[in-house]
RNA sequence: GCCGGAUUGGCGGAAUCGGUAGACGCGGCGCACUCAAAAUGCGUUGCCUCACGGCGUGCGGGUUCGAGUCCCGCAUCCGGCACCA
């Protein structure tokens, strides 16, 4: 509209003029480095506005940060940055120093895919897609210290994700270290025992050659090669994490099938950590959801190591070895009637027999003349599965090896299968069957007509043809030294585990395997490792770091069919043989070597970022120790330390967050740092969903086309373009036609109308749905605050200099109090509920005095700082709001003239009476009784009890 | 199957110490201003009932003077794990 057509209302609120405010505001915040937090050493030790560290309180606050995706943000992305970005400048406000800051996670495959597709170096795709993401964030107002951000493809962050790497090569985990709880210490700590005597399992140290003795050491260090059962993944030409496989054995990313194939891979030895990873978590304010997921993953359970030998005469002439299983239930023993070996079993061919037994029943065999025939044939159609189709429909299938061993509390001979029901990789790869108190057991014992024998005494309820595993008295449990029957459970297991002597052992398992580390991939870390012409690998001395990418004819990873199982991983970096091989000089002269060409997976960078945002130009150490312990230090005993929030997505609770705590621990049993745990405090945000619609043919319609109609009887409906159309709700995104952008909300309304509208939807740990025409309602909100500051027809200022009335205060003080608890609790939707309140009673009382108008601009500047920092400057103070200290609440002046009493009858409101606030309870009781809406019950009559909560309840009982 | 979490008006959500259910916002309805519209302001808005009044926090029980809130049982939905011995 053309100016002269509104003269008088030149100086509204609009999205024009909260754009022009929100520029002017940012680009002074730039200018002035408002948001620089000063660290206690360093180059980032000035900052302009002259405060030293030591002098505040640190307070450090993160966000899980982005990958720079070339897609472009949705309204949902920004929703965890507004909300720390609030807890940030509210913490300013009460005097912290607080780092805040944002990076960029950008290793990673959709950068190499588009690398790709266009021929570009995915370092300029990258580089670009983080410039732009920058400044689509920039116009939100977030206040990050601008000096503070990195991307992890940086090569001075490279650098020290190389050299963390190092050092997790070269340790090993000593159990006996940290007062036999466990540490990790160098790996030369663990050569000098050797050099000392210790077994090194293959031979004296001393005669072993370089080889062999890397060959041993590798059985110790924390980040290792090994030839091992990994995901192979020939869909995306790499191998995959365990946590990067779905429960459907696919890839998690792209849904191509994995295959289980033995590979000499890279893999760190997190599983030494696994007890301190669930334990700590009882040290860190995490989601309860989010701890459980991490103890579940990590799957500890306790039980024993039960040995069983082979029944004399039945086996094999060879005589094989004792099987070793793992129970949690050893004081089942007595109800072991058979024996099962995983197919991957090493002890498998041992005991499988030359013959049948006489009378072995037709289906133990398969089918075969042989127990070997039998066995091959089925150890080849159990390897032809994938994961998904071994655990599909839960049929129990084996078939027995011929041989059988003894049952040590019954002596009864305990035929021994061979299933694939057995997983190698969990506890021994064998378990021993006892039908009556398991389940998979119990069914395998069902196909295979093996009896049962209970040895819990059922519940009275329970049917007698199912297992039981719950709770009871011991039975059947007795032979000439040991009687179990009547005890319990617990007290029978730890009795069991005793009698067995050196045939048991008590004993916990995890589920958790080690991290497979290498990936086959272009567009990520190098491995600072070399190869020597025995091929031991070295690691590369900091100095010689980082191990830069090389140039390569082609990024693209080689990838094969989805089912061709016996494809080969084929890392790009080796398409460059002249940066493969290398010579250097690791300090015994010149030497040729053969550089590793796999690279690190995505994970790397984002498990150690935490520590890089609180001196991200160090050159000397990943980060210095005086910037370490002010930041992220512990603060009193039992304390982990680490950033004291957190904000990002549930999805990353077992992937991200768990590498990320074992990567911190091991660096902190290296003396590198000080705190134990990377996040204190962890907050999922939920996800900002949106409503979508598709037409007759299910094809999507845009969302911002479609109508909405509401009928007499109140149906809704909806149509596009005239033709009804189905809504249905999920995510937010350009394929369901549903996208709306910040872009777009700050064309509409501005940024602190966005934020505002962010953070009142509800929760923030909530997902909720998107709804642009309720936008509207923040926009009214900060269009009354402005025009409760401004004349909108002369743009002069209009707060007023005169005292506020007595309600105005009390609205005023009841409103900081609520706000202020409220902000300490991240509960932001109520927050601008409240400040609504004083706001609309501003507006009612038609002033605006400083005495309500400055709070009132403290208190919206967390949530909407360029209004705020606009009527702030207007209000007449030369420096930003950014750190004028929070308002206080004063008591004095929270008490009404007069406050409702309710008065129940049977606890049901029947009246309201206004009373002063310290009336007497006694008076109130007799004027609640005498009033018209408990006579009405009462009737002159006396109550039979009456409950007086002064001054605001009172409830009558009468008598009858 | 196991483990977490949820269920409150047309919608998002408040009430979290057992004490007025529905704050605040969207949407709806009405009014003022306006030639008109937008914007803004004011009023109203859980359901049933003309009203008096009654009923209401997923369902069924219980504890209590009083229950959205605590206890027992059930249903539905969301998330995670799932042959882990």
């Amino acid at each position: 509209m053309a100016p002269s057509e509104q003269p008088a209302r030149s100086h509204r609120y609009t999205a024009e003029l909260a754009g022009r405010i929100e520029g002017k505001w940012q680009d002074r915040w730039e200018r002035e480095e408002t948001f620089a937090a000063p660290n206690p050493a360093g180059d980032l030790a000035q900052t302009p506005r002259g405060k030293r560290a030591t002098d505040m309180e640190p307070a450090y606050f993160m966000d899980m940060f982005p990958y720079p995706s070339g897609r472009g943000l949705h309204v949902g992305h920004p929703l965890g940055y507004v909300a720390t970005d609030v807890h940030a400048r509210y913490n300013r406000m009460l005097g912290k120093n607080v780092m805040h800051a944002l990076g960029y996670d950008a290793f990673g495959l959709p950068a190499e895919q588009y690398a790709v597709q266009t021929g570009q170096h995915p370092r300029v795709t990258t580089e670009e897609n983080i410039a732009n993401m920058r400044s689509q964030l920039r116009r939100l107002g977030l206040g990050h210290d601008a000096r503070r951000t990195f991307a992890t493809t940086d090569p001075e962050f490279v650098k020290w994700t190389q050299w963390i790497f190092v050092q997790i090569f070269d340790s090993w985990y000593d159990p006996q270290a940290a007062d036999g709880r466990g540490a990790a210490r160098p790996i030369t700590e663990l050569i000098a025992q050797f050099e000392a005597g210790r077994d090194t399992g293959r031979g004296a140290w001393a005669e072993l050659d370089a080889a062999a003795r890397e060959d041993v050491l590798q059985d110790y260090r924390l980040a290792y090669v090994s030839e091992s059962p990994v995901n192979w993944c020939p869909g995306l030409g790499t191998v995959l994490a365990n946590e990067e496989v779905t429960a459907e054995g696919r890839s998690e990313r792209g849904n191509f099938p994995v295959f289980t194939r033995r590979l000499r891979q890279w893999n760190m030895r997190i599983t030494a950590y696994a007890d301190r990873l669930v334990d700590d978590l009882d040290a860190v304010d995490w989601p309860e959801s989010v701890k459980q997921m991490q103890r579940n993953w990590i799957g500890r359970s306790t039980g024993a190591l039960l040995r069983f030998s082979p029944a004399a005469g039945a086996a094999s002439d060879a005589g094989p070895d004792d099987i070793e299983v793992y129970t949690t239930r050893a004081d089942t023993l007595f109800g072991g009637t058979f024996l099962v070996l995983s197919p991957e079993h090493p002890l498998v061919e041992a005991y499988t027999a030359q013959r049948w037994p006489a009378g072995t029943p037709e289906p133990w065999t398969g089918g075969a003349d042989t127990p070997a025939a039998a066995i091959a044939a089925y150890r080849r159609a159990a390897a032809a599965k994938t994961p998904l189709e071994r655990q599909e429909g839960k049929d129990k299938t084996g078939v027995f090896t011929g041989t059988s061993v003894v049952n040590p509390a019954t002596g009864e001979a305990m035929p021994v299968f061979v299933a694939d029901y057995v997983l190698m990789g969990y506890g021994t790869g064998a378990v021993m069957g006892v039908p009556a108190e398991d389940p998979r057991d119990w069914d395998f014992a069902q196909a295979y007509g093996l009896p049962y024998v209970r040895t819990v005494q059922p519940a009275e309820d329970h049917p007698e043809d199912r297992p039981y595993t719950g709770e009871g008295e011991k039975i059947n449990s007795a032979n000439a030294e040991i009687d179990l029957n009547g005890r319990p459970i617990a007290e029978a297991k730890a009795a069991i585990v005793e009698w067995l002597g050196e045939r048991a052992e008590a004993t916990t398992q995890y589920r958790l395997r080690d991290w497979l580390f290498s990936r086959q991939r272009y567009w990520g870390e190098p491995f600072p490792i070399v190869y020597d012409e025995a091929g031991v690998p070295h690691a590369l001395p900091a100095d010689q770091l980082p191990v830069d990418l090389p140039e390569v004819p082609d990024f693209s990873p080689r990838t094969f069919a989805a089912d061709d199982v016996d494809s080969e991983p084929e890392p790009p970096l080796g398409r460059n043989a002249d940066w493969v091989s290398v010579e250097l000089d690791l300090g015994d002269g010149p030497r040729r070597y053969r550089r590793e060409t796999n690279t690190m997976p995505n994970w790397a960078g984002s498990s150690w970022y935490q520590l890089r945002y609180a001196d991200p130009h160090n050159d000397a150490a990943s980060v210095g120790p005086e910037n370490e312990a002010y930041w992220l230090g512990p603060r009193g005993a039992g304390d982990s330390g680490g950033a004291d929030l957190y904000v990002g997505g549930v999805e990353h609770a077992v992937l991200h967050l768990l590498y990320a705590r074992f990567w911190h621990k091991v660096l902190f049993d290296l003396g590198h740092i000080s705190s134990w745990e990377p996040f204190r405090k962890l907050i999922n945000q939920g996800y900002i969903q949106a409503y979508a619609f598709t037409d007759a043919r299910g094809v999507y319609v845009p969302a911002d086309e479609v109508e909405e109609h509401t009928d007499e009887a109140g149906n809704t409906t909806y149509t596009h373009g005239g033709q009804p159309v189905a809504r249905e709700y999920g995510k937010m995104g350009k394929s369901l036609k549903n996208m709306v952008t910040p872009e777009d909300m700050y064309a509409a309304f501005g940024a602190d109308t966005f934020r505002v509208y962010e953070m009142s939807m509800g929760p923030l740990v909530d997902s909720r749905p998107w709804e642009t025409r309720a936008v509207v309602g923040a926009q009214r909100f900060l269009q009354r605050v402005w025009r409760l500051a401004v004349d909108e027809e002369t743009g002069e200022t209009a707060v007023s200099d005169e005292p506020a009335d007595g309600e105005t205060r009390r609205v005023l003080h009841q409103t900081i109090a609520g706000v202020r608890e409220d902000m300490d609790h991240f509960r932001y939707n109520t927050v601008v509920a409240k400040l609504i309140v004083l706001v609309n009673h501003l507006t009612k009382a038609g002033s605006a005095p400083r005495e309500a108008m400055e709070p009132l601009a403290i208190m919206l500047a967390p949530l909407a700082p360029h209004l705020a920092e606009e009527i702030w400057e207007r209000m007449g103070h030369d420096h930003t709001i950014t750190y004028a200290p929070y308002p206080v609440a004063d008591e004095s002046q929270l008490r009404a003239e007069a406050v409702t009493c309710v008065v129940q009858v049977r606890g049901k409101v029947r009246d309201r009476l206004e009373v002063d606030p310290e009336i007497d309870p006694g008076e109130l009781e007799a004027l609640a009784i005498a009033s018209d809406g408990a006579q009405k019950f009462l009737q002159g009559a006396a109550p039979l009890k009456v409950i007086v909560r002064a001054p605001k309840l009172v409830n009558i009982v009468p008598a009858q």
